[in-house]
DNA sequence: AATCAATCTGAAAAGGTTTTCAGTTTTTTG
DNA sequence: CAAAAAACTGAAAACCTTTTCAGATTGATT
């Protein structure tokens, strides 16, 4: 059927061993080596990476599972991990739990059946709060949210910092009545609400929260009551892009629009909030580092086992545009 | 190490090759299933999926490759690619070329490596056309774009017939001087072209093209050189979403509005040309079910490999907006 | 009751590679 | 130049399953 390692061994009059040798740079006299060469472009080979895999005890594999790979923060991160895992001469099997905890666990177990070299995970809340009570035979590095201190890596944005700035920047420019609208499944909304909150307090403001499952259409629901209230707030903030997007779309059909009718900021600064409107103010990411950053994590994890579990905290950036203008 | 089908086997009191055969769901008494199915709950067995592989000869992986997955268009694909495959009982192995021919052929080959059971691929205009003369191992299914007639099965919108009707539309409206900007490296930007500008001469009208590389930046520079132009079109039509988002950033930069200072029009119905001013005209492409039909082939090829190559081909739906009204 | 068929089980081979171990050749050293 | 060390190579084991084949058990038929 398919030639493997034995017959080019027999093409070029090696053993199979010295063939595995060449295709691994491994020490090997010269002349050898060339005929190993020419035996392997005349025979077409190609090695069997499920045999060298079981052999050698190294998946090369490593998981990404996310959410929706949808969601352009997941899209971004998703391109990152998998340059420099290509670059590293790892594959990457990528997996969308749509926020359902029975989704995560099944593809948890399927890392372990894969036995991955490591995974670079973002949990629900959920299944966070067990994590540490599972054990894994891999590395998990979690992005973008965290579980109970201590037991994994994680890159995350600075959220609480985020979100004060946000409402410290609203703030400065007069809006007094700023409602949030968070997302209900994970731990990064938690930490933006809190930022939030404690920002809101600060300044002798009262916090004006709902919460949301993180996409469009339910966040558009809320977003249509909350801007239909006879106490209308000021300015509204997002906890992230999927959420900001349902609060464009509500205003869009209830004909609002920002600064005029209230000012409107949020997370995630996707293509769309620089060209809607006169532009919407957002958090930005860096959302590649993150992704960088997990992949280092990694790294550095499998090298040194050891070593305690490590928190990178990146900060965002604010983008100031004019959907939180000063009204004149 | 790690426990095996043997340590079950020797916790259940039965041979190993009994053990898999509870696993595939073969034949076997119930009372040894039953202590078979407590064994491996008691020892917390997983099953090696490479030496699995590597036995039955079945990698149960198929491999997508796309430019990049950040373009929305590619991002809902592997979306609706992966739900069929997990369903499917399959990995998805994920790969972005980045239009580049070398990284495609070394993905291409990674393919071969991991015995893959098929591929879904949007090849460049350059590699599609070797297409044929590249023999794999497994069935691939062209997505989006296609190769020289008849190897491969295929999925693409009717891109001619969908151009055709971005420009009978403008013209219906009233508009003459219609530009189109269109990608250079792929089957489907060529084909766009040739429905505009076939579209175009029925009308008596003079197809003016320019083209560009398939992202926004570079569309944006040769928008803005379009846009300038002493004559300037009436009508400027984008082969696809990036590029269309490139015209739109131009279009902001130089402070021009559609359709009061031109009208605008493209390809893919993506969240922001539906947010954008008063509306970009778009058709909408039916991304997901392009996906589920190129998995459905795949699976049909794999099924009945001797059947004659096969095209699917969708239609795009015309997305009315505001950027294409009738000027009054 | 004896025979035949059908069902079930276990031993052993097979899948394609890497790695260990021992043996052979080459190089270095005294 | 001889001995020791280093470098290289090949045979065989190992990685963890599935699958084949033959043997054993059960059930059906005459």
């Amino acid at each position: 059927m398919s030639v493997g390692i034995k017959d080019v061994a027999v093409a070029a009059g090696v053993s199979p061993a010295t063939v595995s040798r060449v295709l691994a740079n491994h020490h090997v006299k010269p002349e050898l080596r060339e005929r190993v060469e020419t035996a392997i472009r005349l025979t077409g080979y190609r090695p069997n990476l499920s045999a060298r895999r079981l052999r050698s005890q190294h998946s090369n594999t490593i998981g990404l599972i996310v959410p929706d790979i949808r969601n352009p923060f997941f899209t971004t991160l998703s391109r990152a991990v998998e340059d420099a895992a290509y670059k590293a001469n790892m594959r990457v099997v990528l997996c969308n739990t749509d926020e359902n905890p029975s989704r995560e666990t099944m593809y948890l177990r399927l890392m372990q059946e894969e036995r991955v070299t490591g995974v670079i995970y973002a949990p629900t809340r959920e299944t966070a709060a067990q994590l540490d009570r599972l054990n894994f035979d891999f590395p998990v590095v979690l992005v973008d949210r965290y579980g109970p201190a201590g037991k994994h890596d994680s890159v995350v944005l600075d959220n609480r910092q985020a979100s004060a700035a946000l409402v410290e920047h609203l703030h400065a420019r007069g809006f007094r009545s700023i409602a949030g609208l968070f997302g209900n499944t994970s731990s990064t909304a938690r930490d933006r609400l809190s930022g939030y909150t404690e920002a809101m307090q600060e300044r002798g403001l009262k916090p004006r929260t709902d919460f949301v499952a993180p996409n469009p259409d339910a966040a558009a629901v809320v977003a249509r009551q909350i801007l239909s209230r006879k106490d209308r707030p000021d300015a509204l903030i997002a906890s992230n892009g999927l959420i900001l997007l349902g609060i464009a779309q509500a205003m869009q059909e209830l004909g609002l629009r920002a600064p005029d009718d209230l000012a409107v900021a949020g997370f995630d600064n996707e293509i769309w909030t620089g060209l809607i409107g006169s532009g919407l103010t957002v958090i930005e990411q860096p959302v590649a580092d993150i992704g960088h950053s997990a992949m280092r994590l990694l790294f550095e994890r499998i090298e040194t086992p050891e070593m305690a579990p490590r928190v990178v905290m990146l900060s965002g950036k604010l983008i100031e545009r004019n959907s939180t203008r000063r009204l004149s």
